[in-house]
DNA sequence: CAGCAATGTGAACCCGGGTTAACCTATTCT
DNA sequence: AGAATAGGTTAACCCGGGTTCACATTGCTG
Protein backbone atom coordinates (compact mmCIF):
# COMPACT_ATOMS: atom_id res chain seq x y z
CA UNK A 1 0.00 0.00 0.00
CA UNK A 2 2.71 2.22 0.98
CA UNK A 3 4.41 2.04 -2.80
CA UNK A 4 1.00 2.52 -4.38
CA UNK A 5 0.24 5.73 -1.86
CA UNK A 6 3.68 6.88 -2.99
CA UNK A 7 3.60 6.47 -6.45
CA UNK A 8 0.36 7.86 -6.65
CA UNK A 9 1.47 10.85 -5.18
CA UNK A 10 4.09 11.53 -7.87
CA UNK A 11 1.69 10.61 -10.63
CA UNK A 12 -0.48 13.02 -9.07
CA UNK A 13 2.17 15.97 -9.17
CA UNK A 14 2.01 16.63 -12.39
CA UNK A 15 -1.59 17.94 -12.29
CA UNK A 16 -1.95 16.90 -16.21
CA UNK A 17 -3.76 13.45 -15.86
CA UNK A 18 -7.07 12.81 -14.99
CA UNK A 19 -8.00 10.48 -12.34
CA UNK A 20 -8.75 7.44 -15.00
CA UNK A 21 -5.19 8.76 -16.53
CA UNK A 22 -3.53 8.19 -13.00
CA UNK A 23 -5.31 5.07 -12.47
CA UNK A 24 -4.10 3.33 -15.75
CA UNK A 25 -0.90 4.73 -14.97
CA UNK A 26 -0.40 2.92 -11.62
CA UNK A 27 -1.54 -0.18 -12.85
CA UNK A 28 0.35 -0.21 -15.62
CA UNK A 29 3.86 0.60 -13.44
CA UNK A 30 2.93 -2.61 -11.47
CA UNK A 31 2.82 -4.88 -14.20
CA UNK A 32 5.42 -3.73 -15.89
CA UNK A 33 7.45 -4.12 -13.22
CA UNK A 34 6.23 -7.88 -12.52
CA UNK A 35 5.64 -9.02 -15.94
CA UNK A 36 7.77 -6.99 -17.82
CA UNK A 37 6.51 -4.30 -20.76
CA UNK A 38 6.22 -7.11 -23.33
CA UNK A 39 4.20 -9.86 -21.50
CA UNK A 40 1.68 -6.99 -20.35
CA UNK A 41 -0.93 -6.98 -22.59
CA UNK A 42 -3.60 -3.95 -23.34
CA UNK A 43 -6.28 -5.71 -21.44
CA UNK A 44 -4.59 -6.65 -18.60
CA UNK A 45 -3.80 -2.97 -18.24
CA UNK A 46 -7.06 -1.85 -18.48
CA UNK A 47 -8.47 -4.79 -16.50
CA UNK A 48 -5.89 -3.66 -13.32
CA UNK A 49 -7.44 -0.50 -14.18
CA UNK A 50 -11.05 -0.78 -13.77
CA UNK A 51 -12.22 -1.06 -17.42
CA UNK A 52 -11.61 -3.23 -19.95
CA UNK A 53 -9.42 -3.50 -23.08
CA UNK A 54 -9.70 -1.00 -25.89
CA UNK A 55 -10.98 1.63 -22.84
CA UNK A 56 -7.84 2.13 -22.66
CA UNK A 57 -7.30 3.87 -25.83
CA UNK A 58 -9.76 6.94 -24.85
CA UNK A 59 -6.91 8.07 -22.53
CA UNK A 60 -3.54 7.14 -24.20
CA UNK A 61 -2.89 6.74 -26.93
CA UNK A 62 -1.34 3.44 -27.22
CA UNK A 63 0.68 1.03 -25.36
CA UNK A 64 3.59 2.73 -25.72
CA UNK A 65 2.74 5.58 -24.61
CA UNK A 66 1.64 4.94 -21.30
CA UNK A 67 5.37 3.58 -20.90
CA UNK A 68 6.91 7.06 -22.06
CA UNK A 69 4.81 8.39 -19.86
CA UNK A 70 6.06 6.59 -16.92
CA UNK A 71 9.58 6.93 -17.97
CA UNK A 72 8.82 10.39 -18.99
CA UNK A 73 7.63 10.70 -14.92
CA UNK A 74 10.83 9.33 -13.71
CA UNK A 75 13.40 11.01 -15.98
CA UNK A 76 11.92 13.61 -14.49
CA UNK A 77 11.53 12.92 -10.61
CA UNK A 78 15.56 12.39 -11.25
CA UNK A 79 16.30 15.33 -12.81
CA UNK A 80 14.40 17.82 -9.86
CA UNK A 81 15.49 15.86 -7.71
CA UNK A 82 19.02 16.41 -8.67
CA UNK A 83 18.45 19.83 -9.75
CA UNK A 84 17.01 20.80 -6.37
CA UNK A 85 20.23 19.30 -4.31
CA UNK A 86 22.02 21.32 -6.44
CA UNK A 87 20.45 24.73 -6.82
CA UNK A 88 21.44 24.79 -3.15
CA UNK A 89 24.73 26.40 -3.52
CA UNK A 90 25.04 27.04 0.70
CA UNK A 91 26.37 23.73 0.80
CA UNK A 92 30.33 22.44 -0.04
CA UNK A 93 30.52 19.93 -2.35
CA UNK A 94 31.12 16.96 0.22
CA UNK A 95 27.81 17.71 1.60
CA UNK A 96 25.49 18.58 -1.38
CA UNK A 97 27.05 15.20 -2.43
CA UNK A 98 26.50 13.09 0.93
CA UNK A 99 22.24 15.25 0.55
CA UNK A 100 22.46 13.22 -3.26
CA UNK A 101 23.40 10.38 -2.65
CA UNK A 102 21.10 10.21 0.68
CA UNK A 103 17.98 11.59 -1.46
CA UNK A 104 18.42 8.90 -4.33
CA UNK A 105 18.81 6.18 -2.12
CA UNK A 106 15.81 7.47 -0.06
CA UNK A 107 13.19 8.06 -3.11
CA UNK A 108 14.33 4.86 -4.91
CA UNK A 109 13.59 2.77 -2.29
CA UNK A 110 10.61 4.38 -1.29
CA UNK A 111 9.29 4.25 -4.57
CA UNK A 112 11.05 1.43 -6.83
CA UNK A 113 8.71 0.97 -9.40
CA UNK A 114 9.76 3.79 -11.04
CA UNK A 115 13.75 3.37 -10.88
CA UNK A 116 13.12 -0.65 -11.84
CA UNK A 117 10.28 0.84 -15.03
CA UNK A 118 13.58 3.50 -15.99
CA UNK A 119 16.30 0.54 -16.24
CA UNK A 120 14.52 -2.01 -17.65
CA UNK A 121 12.14 -0.97 -20.12
CA UNK A 122 14.07 1.83 -21.86
CA UNK A 123 14.03 -1.07 -24.92
CA UNK A 124 10.70 -1.05 -25.37
CA UNK A 125 10.10 2.42 -26.64
CA UNK A 126 10.76 3.78 -30.37
CA UNK A 127 14.53 4.64 -30.68
CA UNK A 128 13.82 8.05 -30.77
CA UNK A 129 12.58 8.44 -27.42
CA UNK A 130 14.99 6.28 -26.39
CA UNK A 131 18.04 7.95 -27.16
CA UNK A 132 16.66 10.99 -25.68
CA UNK A 133 15.76 9.91 -22.73
CA UNK A 134 19.45 8.34 -22.46
CA UNK A 135 20.58 11.81 -23.40
CA UNK A 136 18.87 13.21 -20.23
CA UNK A 137 20.34 10.94 -18.03
CA UNK A 138 23.60 11.12 -18.79
CA UNK A 139 23.50 14.80 -18.48
CA UNK A 140 22.09 14.04 -15.01
CA UNK A 141 25.15 11.70 -14.39
CA UNK A 142 27.42 14.42 -15.64
CA UNK A 143 26.18 16.69 -13.03
CA UNK A 144 26.77 14.38 -10.45
CA UNK A 145 30.52 14.05 -11.95
CA UNK A 146 31.14 17.53 -11.64
CA UNK A 147 29.80 17.39 -8.17
CA UNK A 148 32.46 14.66 -7.39
CA UNK A 149 34.90 16.35 -8.96
CA UNK A 150 34.71 19.45 -6.79
CA UNK A 151 34.89 16.99 -3.62
CA UNK A 152 37.94 15.07 -4.90
CA UNK A 153 39.58 17.00 -7.56
CA UNK A 154 42.24 14.44 -7.46
CA UNK A 155 40.07 12.34 -9.41
CA UNK A 156 40.01 11.59 -13.23
CA UNK A 157 36.76 12.30 -15.26
CA UNK A 158 36.91 8.52 -16.12
CA UNK A 159 37.11 7.51 -12.41
CA UNK A 160 34.51 10.10 -11.41
CA UNK A 161 31.80 9.04 -14.19
CA UNK A 162 32.33 5.27 -13.04
CA UNK A 163 31.96 5.51 -9.82
CA UNK A 164 28.84 7.30 -10.14
CA UNK A 165 27.50 5.40 -12.67
CA UNK A 166 28.03 2.27 -10.27
CA UNK A 167 26.30 4.55 -7.89
CA UNK A 168 23.43 5.56 -10.05
CA UNK A 169 23.29 1.92 -11.11
CA UNK A 170 23.21 -0.37 -7.54
CA UNK A 171 20.62 0.78 -6.14
CA UNK A 172 18.38 -0.95 -8.89
CA UNK A 173 19.74 -4.56 -8.28
CA UNK A 174 19.01 -4.43 -5.07
CA UNK A 175 15.42 -3.56 -5.29
CA UNK A 176 14.55 -5.90 -7.84
CA UNK A 177 15.94 -8.82 -5.50
CA UNK A 178 13.39 -8.15 -3.09
CA UNK A 179 15.45 -8.55 -0.24
CA UNK A 180 13.58 -8.94 2.58
CA UNK A 181 14.69 -5.60 4.81
CA UNK A 182 12.28 -2.44 5.37
CA UNK A 183 12.38 1.21 3.82
CA UNK A 184 14.67 2.04 6.57
CA UNK A 185 16.95 -0.18 6.49
CA UNK A 186 17.31 -0.51 3.01
CA UNK A 187 18.39 2.55 2.31
CA UNK A 188 20.63 3.28 5.19
CA UNK A 189 22.27 0.63 3.99
CA UNK A 190 22.38 1.38 0.86
CA UNK A 191 23.60 5.37 1.18
CA UNK A 192 26.30 3.89 2.91
CA UNK A 193 27.50 2.39 0.14
CA UNK A 194 27.28 4.45 -2.32
CA UNK A 195 29.35 6.92 0.02
CA UNK A 196 32.07 4.23 0.16
CA UNK A 197 31.83 4.21 -3.49
CA UNK A 198 32.05 7.70 -3.86
CA UNK A 199 34.89 8.18 -1.81
CA UNK A 200 36.76 5.12 -2.18
CA UNK A 201 40.44 5.91 -3.32
CA UNK A 202 42.40 3.80 -5.85
CA UNK A 203 45.76 2.41 -5.55
CA UNK A 204 46.94 1.97 -8.98
CA UNK A 205 48.13 -1.15 -10.36
CA UNK B 1 37.37 -8.00 -32.20
CA UNK B 2 39.09 -8.93 -28.39
CA UNK B 3 35.35 -9.04 -26.88
CA UNK B 4 34.26 -11.46 -30.07
CA UNK B 5 37.21 -13.53 -29.12
CA UNK B 6 36.61 -13.41 -25.46
CA UNK B 7 33.09 -14.67 -26.22
CA UNK B 8 33.92 -16.94 -28.79
CA UNK B 9 36.19 -18.60 -26.30
CA UNK B 10 33.75 -19.34 -24.23
CA UNK B 11 30.89 -20.68 -26.28
CA UNK B 12 33.84 -23.11 -27.72
CA UNK B 13 34.71 -23.99 -23.80
CA UNK B 14 31.26 -26.24 -23.85
CA UNK B 15 31.98 -28.44 -26.83
CA UNK B 16 28.97 -29.14 -27.15
CA UNK B 17 27.91 -26.42 -30.26
CA UNK B 18 29.13 -27.23 -34.02
CA UNK B 19 30.51 -24.18 -35.69
CA UNK B 20 27.26 -22.75 -37.16
CA UNK B 21 25.69 -22.76 -33.72
CA UNK B 22 28.54 -21.21 -32.51
CA UNK B 23 28.04 -18.43 -34.90
CA UNK B 24 24.62 -18.16 -34.79
CA UNK B 25 24.96 -17.19 -30.70
CA UNK B 26 27.85 -15.18 -31.07
CA UNK B 27 25.63 -13.10 -33.61
CA UNK B 28 22.81 -13.17 -31.47
CA UNK B 29 24.60 -12.15 -28.56
CA UNK B 30 25.77 -9.35 -30.11
CA UNK B 31 22.67 -8.37 -31.54
CA UNK B 32 20.48 -8.73 -28.34
CA UNK B 33 22.79 -6.09 -26.81
CA UNK B 34 22.63 -3.69 -29.27
CA UNK B 35 19.00 -4.27 -30.35
CA UNK B 36 17.67 -6.17 -27.39
CA UNK B 37 15.69 -9.67 -27.56
CA UNK B 38 12.42 -8.51 -28.68
CA UNK B 39 13.81 -6.20 -31.18
CA UNK B 40 16.19 -8.34 -33.14
CA UNK B 41 14.50 -10.71 -35.46
CA UNK B 42 15.31 -14.35 -36.39
CA UNK B 43 16.36 -13.03 -39.94
CA UNK B 44 18.50 -10.91 -38.44
CA UNK B 45 20.27 -13.33 -36.16
CA UNK B 46 20.73 -15.36 -39.55
CA UNK B 47 21.99 -12.81 -41.19
CA UNK B 48 24.34 -11.93 -38.67
CA UNK B 49 25.52 -15.81 -38.97
CA UNK B 50 26.23 -15.89 -42.80
CA UNK B 51 22.87 -17.79 -43.62
CA UNK B 52 19.45 -16.58 -43.60
CA UNK B 53 16.12 -16.80 -41.89
CA UNK B 54 14.74 -20.04 -41.38
CA UNK B 55 17.90 -21.72 -41.70
CA UNK B 56 18.55 -21.08 -38.42
CA UNK B 57 16.30 -23.45 -37.43
CA UNK B 58 18.35 -26.48 -38.04
CA UNK B 59 20.08 -25.09 -35.12
CA UNK B 60 18.00 -24.42 -32.89
CA UNK B 61 14.15 -25.17 -32.05
CA UNK B 62 13.70 -21.35 -31.91
CA UNK B 63 14.36 -17.98 -30.94
CA UNK B 64 13.70 -18.38 -27.26
CA UNK B 65 16.44 -21.29 -27.18
CA UNK B 66 19.11 -18.82 -28.71
CA UNK B 67 18.16 -16.99 -25.64
CA UNK B 68 18.05 -19.39 -23.16
CA UNK B 69 21.54 -20.96 -24.48
CA UNK B 70 23.45 -17.58 -23.96
CA UNK B 71 22.01 -17.44 -20.54
CA UNK B 72 22.62 -20.42 -19.48
CA UNK B 73 25.96 -20.16 -20.77
CA UNK B 74 26.33 -16.96 -18.11
CA UNK B 75 24.56 -18.12 -15.83
CA UNK B 76 27.14 -21.18 -15.65
CA UNK B 77 29.91 -19.20 -16.19
CA UNK B 78 29.15 -17.47 -12.63
CA UNK B 79 28.35 -20.58 -10.99
CA UNK B 80 32.20 -22.21 -12.13
CA UNK B 81 33.93 -18.93 -11.28
CA UNK B 82 32.28 -18.53 -8.25
CA UNK B 83 33.11 -22.68 -7.49
CA UNK B 84 36.51 -22.18 -8.49
CA UNK B 85 37.58 -19.85 -6.18
CA UNK B 86 35.48 -21.12 -3.39
CA UNK B 87 37.00 -24.26 -3.54
CA UNK B 88 40.31 -22.64 -2.78
CA UNK B 89 40.43 -23.62 0.98
CA UNK B 90 43.63 -22.45 1.75
CA UNK B 91 43.18 -18.76 1.70
CA UNK B 92 41.93 -16.72 4.70
CA UNK B 93 37.77 -15.46 3.82
CA UNK B 94 38.95 -12.17 3.02
CA UNK B 95 41.15 -13.17 0.42
CA UNK B 96 39.10 -15.36 -0.69
CA UNK B 97 36.82 -11.88 -0.94
CA UNK B 98 39.13 -10.07 -2.88
CA UNK B 99 39.81 -12.97 -5.41
CA UNK B 100 35.73 -13.62 -6.24
CA UNK B 101 36.14 -9.62 -6.79
CA UNK B 102 38.58 -9.11 -8.89
CA UNK B 103 37.45 -12.40 -11.22
CA UNK B 104 34.02 -10.71 -11.42
CA UNK B 105 35.17 -7.49 -12.36
CA UNK B 106 37.71 -8.70 -14.83
CA UNK B 107 35.45 -11.25 -16.50
CA UNK B 108 32.74 -9.12 -16.69
CA UNK B 109 34.50 -6.11 -18.18
CA UNK B 110 36.12 -8.31 -20.76
CA UNK B 111 33.17 -10.24 -21.39
CA UNK B 112 30.50 -7.72 -21.39
CA UNK B 113 27.59 -9.21 -23.27
CA UNK B 114 27.27 -12.20 -21.71
CA UNK B 115 26.55 -10.37 -18.36
CA UNK B 116 24.25 -7.61 -19.98
CA UNK B 117 22.06 -10.42 -21.46
CA UNK B 118 22.03 -11.99 -18.13
CA UNK B 119 20.57 -9.19 -16.36
CA UNK B 120 18.62 -7.67 -19.25
CA UNK B 121 17.05 -9.95 -21.21
CA UNK B 122 15.98 -12.77 -18.55
CA UNK B 123 12.30 -11.95 -19.07
CA UNK B 124 12.20 -12.85 -22.70
CA UNK B 125 12.35 -16.55 -21.33
CA UNK B 126 9.38 -18.73 -20.24
CA UNK B 127 8.50 -18.00 -16.69
CA UNK B 128 9.74 -21.67 -15.73
CA UNK B 129 13.23 -20.68 -17.09
CA UNK B 130 13.26 -17.65 -15.55
CA UNK B 131 12.23 -18.96 -12.01
CA UNK B 132 14.78 -21.52 -12.97
CA UNK B 133 17.99 -19.27 -13.27
CA UNK B 134 17.21 -16.77 -10.76
CA UNK B 135 16.89 -19.60 -8.10
CA UNK B 136 20.52 -20.75 -9.69
CA UNK B 137 21.86 -16.66 -9.50
CA UNK B 138 20.61 -16.50 -5.90
CA UNK B 139 22.43 -19.28 -5.01
CA UNK B 140 25.69 -18.08 -6.26
CA UNK B 141 24.91 -15.17 -3.89
CA UNK B 142 23.80 -16.97 -1.19
CA UNK B 143 27.98 -18.27 -1.35
CA UNK B 144 28.82 -14.99 -1.92
CA UNK B 145 26.95 -13.67 1.47
CA UNK B 146 28.23 -17.01 3.52
CA UNK B 147 31.95 -15.76 2.68
CA UNK B 148 31.18 -12.35 3.26
CA UNK B 149 29.75 -13.32 6.69
CA UNK B 150 32.80 -15.46 6.97
CA UNK B 151 35.00 -12.33 6.64
CA UNK B 152 32.60 -10.09 8.49
CA UNK B 153 30.94 -11.85 11.56
CA UNK B 154 29.40 -9.18 12.79
CA UNK B 155 27.13 -8.18 9.75
CA UNK B 156 23.67 -9.36 9.99
CA UNK B 157 22.29 -11.63 7.21
CA UNK B 158 20.31 -8.95 5.32
CA UNK B 159 23.30 -6.67 5.61
CA UNK B 160 25.48 -9.30 3.76
CA UNK B 161 22.77 -9.83 0.72
CA UNK B 162 22.57 -6.07 0.60
CA UNK B 163 26.03 -5.62 0.02
CA UNK B 164 26.43 -8.75 -2.45
CA UNK B 165 23.19 -8.08 -4.27
CA UNK B 166 24.77 -4.31 -4.76
CA UNK B 167 28.82 -5.44 -5.68
CA UNK B 168 26.84 -8.06 -8.03
CA UNK B 169 24.68 -5.40 -9.73
CA UNK B 170 27.12 -2.51 -9.63
CA UNK B 171 29.17 -3.87 -12.30
CA UNK B 172 26.31 -3.83 -15.01
CA UNK B 173 25.23 -0.27 -15.64
CA UNK B 174 29.28 0.31 -16.45
CA UNK B 175 29.60 -1.80 -18.79
CA UNK B 176 26.00 -0.63 -20.53
CA UNK B 177 27.48 3.03 -20.33
CA UNK B 178 30.15 2.13 -22.78
CA UNK B 179 32.81 4.29 -20.55
CA UNK B 180 35.78 5.53 -22.63
CA UNK B 181 38.51 3.43 -20.43
CA UNK B 182 39.71 0.15 -21.19
CA UNK B 183 39.50 -2.85 -19.71
CA UNK B 184 42.04 -3.40 -17.50
CA UNK B 185 41.28 0.67 -15.87
CA UNK B 186 37.35 -0.28 -16.08
CA UNK B 187 38.00 -3.62 -13.99
CA UNK B 188 40.56 -2.14 -11.71
CA UNK B 189 38.07 0.90 -10.49
CA UNK B 190 35.54 -1.73 -9.98
CA UNK B 191 37.42 -4.05 -8.03
CA UNK B 192 37.96 -1.13 -5.84
CA UNK B 193 34.54 0.16 -5.69
CA UNK B 194 33.10 -3.35 -5.31
CA UNK B 195 35.66 -4.19 -2.52
CA UNK B 196 34.62 -0.62 -0.55
CA UNK B 197 30.99 -1.51 -0.57
CA UNK B 198 31.73 -4.93 0.84
CA UNK B 199 34.27 -3.33 3.63
CA UNK B 200 31.77 -0.32 4.71
CA UNK B 201 31.00 0.24 7.88
CA UNK B 202 27.37 1.08 8.72
CA UNK B 203 26.60 3.60 11.57
CA UNK B 204 23.09 3.04 12.46
CA UNK B 205 21.06 6.10 12.29
C1' DC C 1 24.42 -45.29 -58.34
C1' DA C 2 20.69 -45.13 -54.93
C1' DG C 3 19.62 -43.30 -50.67
C1' DC C 4 19.54 -40.61 -46.84
C1' DA C 5 20.97 -37.30 -43.54
C1' DA C 6 22.38 -32.60 -42.99
C1' DT C 7 21.90 -27.94 -44.18
C1' DG C 8 19.95 -24.00 -46.97
C1' DT C 9 16.34 -21.30 -49.37
C1' DG C 10 12.08 -18.59 -50.53
C1' DA C 11 7.25 -18.79 -49.94
C1' DA C 12 3.46 -19.58 -47.14
C1' DC C 13 1.27 -19.84 -42.82
C1' DC C 14 -0.78 -18.28 -38.68
C1' DC C 15 -1.80 -16.26 -34.50
C1' DG C 16 -1.50 -13.16 -30.54
C1' DG C 17 -2.15 -8.86 -29.28
C1' DG C 18 -2.30 -3.91 -30.41
C1' DT C 19 -5.36 -1.25 -32.64
C1' DT C 20 -9.77 0.26 -34.87
C1' DA C 21 -14.88 0.15 -35.68
C1' DA C 22 -19.56 0.45 -34.42
C1' DC C 23 -22.41 1.21 -31.04
C1' DC C 24 -24.34 2.53 -26.20
C1' DT C 25 -25.06 5.44 -22.08
C1' DA C 26 -24.35 9.60 -19.25
C1' DT C 27 -23.71 14.15 -18.47
C1' DT C 28 -23.34 18.85 -19.82
C1' DC C 29 -24.24 22.88 -22.59
C1' DT C 30 -27.27 25.93 -25.27
C1' DA D 1 -35.32 18.88 -25.22
C1' DG D 2 -31.66 18.05 -28.45
C1' DA D 3 -26.96 17.80 -29.44
C1' DA D 4 -22.40 17.26 -28.48
C1' DT D 5 -18.84 15.20 -25.75
C1' DA D 6 -16.65 11.94 -22.70
C1' DG D 7 -15.99 7.48 -21.64
C1' DG D 8 -17.22 2.38 -21.96
C1' DT D 9 -18.29 -2.08 -24.34
C1' DT D 10 -17.78 -5.99 -27.61
C1' DA D 11 -16.53 -7.61 -31.99
C1' DA D 12 -13.62 -7.28 -35.78
C1' DC D 13 -9.41 -6.24 -37.99
C1' DC D 14 -4.75 -6.78 -39.34
C1' DC D 15 0.01 -7.21 -39.56
C1' DG D 16 4.68 -8.35 -38.15
C1' DG D 17 7.48 -11.81 -37.17
C1' DG D 18 8.18 -16.54 -35.46
C1' DT D 19 7.44 -20.72 -37.31
C1' DT D 20 6.50 -24.35 -40.80
C1' DC D 21 6.52 -26.21 -45.70
C1' DA D 22 8.20 -27.91 -49.92
C1' DC D 23 11.83 -28.16 -52.18
C1' DA D 24 17.19 -27.80 -53.68
C1' DT D 25 21.90 -29.11 -52.89
C1' DT D 26 25.66 -31.35 -50.96
C1' DG D 27 28.22 -35.14 -49.12
C1' DC D 28 28.53 -39.68 -47.23
C1' DT D 29 27.75 -44.45 -47.16
C1' DG D 30 26.32 -49.09 -48.58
Amino acid sequence: MAKSDELESLINQGRKHGVRKRAILLAAARLFVERGYVDTGIDDIGAAAGISGPAVYRHFPGKQAILLALVELSVERLREGTQAILADRERDPRESLSALVDWFARSSVENPDLNLILQGELLGLPVGDQRRLTRQIRQVREEWVGLLLEARPELSDLAARIAVTSVMGMVTPVLAARLSGDVRTLSVHLKAQMLAVLHVRIEEG
